[in-house]
RNA sequence: GCGGGCGUAGCUCAGUGGUAGAGCAUCACGUUGCCAACGUGAGGGUCGAGGGUUCAAGUCCCUUCGCCCGCUCCA
């Protein structure tokens, strides 16, 4: 170590981490390696090394302890009453009909236009709405038409006007477009459009088409690029779902999908879960598993992969009851991630406008982290949705089978005391969380530099979710220590090996072991040195501050326990 | 899908057509004994893959795969 000073270490705010250190740490210390590395690996799919899937499993249970087993931590629902959760879980590969009926079939099987010129995408079905919301060069166009005559919809227009504009501001908002590249043609051809047909001139959409085609007695009139006025290809379904076949035989009747989300299973058994267990509305249905989605662009290590991880809860609840319920997920989910040691600006909760709601949605909440890869922005980590009975209505209709409740505890009371009941479709909040994302999110915080530690990177995990809970390390190979410490790391491994790994290393300098389990995200060390072997205890060294203590070698498992949560 | 950058040891990277390299990491032995200590040694590479040019390719050309960044997409 050096007796130069150390400027100190820089704000977190001010430095944004390294997403390439970040990577390289993940590698090294296997929490994350490329799906079919020897492969050459594959687009969009990761996997976890030893402590990146157990970082992962203990994200998971933590989910199901805070979300199912003891719902918001015991925190009381908004009538007062103790908020019940239970377990399901449900295939990857449902009924296709399902798919009709929550809509991801229709609304994944868009069909896009790809630019041929600038190699943007647009989507078919919305392509008018796209060129006159986002078209720059349409929009500056659209300023050189005359007024329409009074009455039509048919814009005059002034060829003058418009050659001059594709000589001038069109030919750097629009260079593809026909219209800017031979103006005399198109115009032309325009021309001889009006002349044959002057009872019912072009319209606006017709007029745009003619002037992004170059030749429209060889092409047909074809539709402009929004961004940069080349003519679009043909319209080709991107399925965003993943297919295969169920059955001997590849045909359409045996295709199948996998799932791009694992709500609808839930919606599929609520009827089955009220009929076999003894839950009452309101109550939620919590399921963990994979998902898939064909992203077009995976990016940003997992977060962005095309096979996922997904833990949501479905909450069902009365109608009139269901604004309250919303707002207690929101908040509690927020919480729940500070807790896991998200804490801090990094995180923040954003409330969707209005218009970025889904049409059946009455409110929606996203989780946010600055990732290093979205800073100074934020990525989503989980969304809390209010889907009202969007659901529930939709798989009613489609399956034909009832799926509303009859709820015992609300309308008139009778003469007997009891109530007449009341017959209503639960409204449903959804807490849906990413669990990749979130162990991502709990790597980005928690890699640390530290520039005035002998081991600059540090991996500050919370000890909830840290793959290896403790290190024992004799202080020196010798003298009895190893027997000490191995004894202390059986009796740590029965009480803690659930959860997490417990290190035992007697090789090299303490230093470089201290390191190691820095960079790993293992939160403490205990060490056995000659002390221990006089009056039997160890020390304990903090990994965030490198700070020690000594207790009570009998004392050890108490003092991990505590902290472990 | 487009544009740009990159791909050489576990990690970070050098290598300018002529013998495959360094630091760190890993392992062994010795020394040391509370913060990546020191010494000596060892293992580890189809230079992302395929093709081409050349007497000779990590290096030049083509194709392809993957990663990163910017667009784009994200029901």
């Amino acid at each position: 170590m050096s007796d130069t000073p150390v400027p100190a270490a820089p704000s977190s705010a001010a430095a944004p981490k390294s997403m390439d250190a970040i990577m390289a740490l993940c590698k090294r210390r296997g929490f994350v390696f490329q799906a079919s590395d020897i492969y050459g690996g594959i687009n969009g799919f990761w996997d976890y090394g030893p402590l990146g899937a157990q970082l992962k499993k203990n994200l998971r249970d933590a989910w199901w302890q805070d979300m199912v087993m003891n719902p918001a931590w015991g925190r009381k629902g908004p009538g007062g009453e103790r908020v019940r959760c239970v377990p399901l879980e449900t295939c990857i590969i449902q009924h296709p009909k399902v798919w009709e009926a929550s809509g991801h079939l229709a609304g994944f099987a868009d069909p896009m236009r790809k630019c041929p010129g600038c190699g943007h995408f647009v989507r078919a079905d919305q392509y008018w709405d796209t060129i006159a919301q986002w078209s720059e060069w349409f929009n500056s166009l659209l300023q050189e038409y005359e007024p329409s005559v009074e009455g039509t919809q048919h814009p005059r227009i002034n060829a003058e006007r418009l050659f001059k504009w594709a000589r001038g501001k069109g030919k750097r908002a629009a260079p593809n477009l026909a219209l800017v590249r031979t103006p005399e043609v198109v115009l032309s051809f325009v021309a001889e459009r009006i002349a044959s047909q002057p009872a019912s001139p072009p319209d606006l959409k017709e007029m745009t088409q003619y002037f992004g085609t170059a030749q429209p007695g060889a092409t047909g009139l074809q539709q402009p690029c929004p961004r940069c006025g080349a003519p679009l290809g043909e319209p080709a379904p991107f399925k965003l779902m993943f297919e295969t076949y169920a059955g001997l035989t590849q045909s359409e009747d045996n295709r199948v999908y996998l799932r791009p989300e694992t709500a609808q299973g839930v919606f599929l058994h609520f009827k089955n879960v009220v009929d076999s267990t003894r839950v009452r509305v309101p109550f939620g249905i919590g399921n963990t598993g994979r998902s898939f989605r064909n992203e077009i662009t995976p990016r940003n290590l997992t977060y962005r992969s095309r096979e996922f991880e997904q833990a949501e809860l479905e909450f069902f609840c009365h109608p009139d009851e269901s604004m309250a319920w919303y707002t207690f997920w929101r908040d509690f989910r927020m919480d729940w991630w500070k807790s896991l040691g998200l804490a801090g600006e990094n995180l923040i909760l954003r409330e969707h406008a209005k218009d970025e709601l889904s049409h059946y949605s009455m409110g929606t909440s996203d989780v946010e982290y600055r990732f290093p890869f979205t800073a100074p922005g934020f990525g989503e980590l989980e969304g809390i949705a209010h889907r009202g009975c969007y659901d529930l209505t939709q798989h009613q209709t489609h399956s034909k089978v009832k799926l509303d409740y009859f709820d015992t505890t609300r309308g008139e009371t009778l003469p007997n005391g009891g109530k007449k009941g009341e017959r209503y479709m639960p409204h449903c909040i959804e807490p849906a969380a990413g669990l990749d994302r979130g162990a991502l999110a709990l790597i980005c915080e928690g890699y640390t530099v530290d520039p005035s530690r002998p081991s600059p990177e540090i991996l500050k995990l919370h000890p909830r979710v840290a793959p290896i809970k403790a290190a024992v390390f004799p202080l020196m190979d010798k003298d009895g220590m190893p027997e000490v410490a191995e004894k202390l790391t059986d009796d740590l491994f029965a009480k803690f090996g659930k959860s997490g790994f417990i290190e035992s290393d007697a090789k090299q300098s303490i230093g470089k072991r201290y390191a190691r389990m820095d960079e790993a995200g293992c939160p403490f060390c205990f060490t056995i040195d000659g002390d221990t072997l006089k009056d039997q205890t160890v020390t304990v060294r903090d990994r965030d501050t490198g700070k020690q203590e000594r207790i009570g070698i009998d004392k050890v498992s108490g003092y991990l326990g505590e902290r472990l949560g």
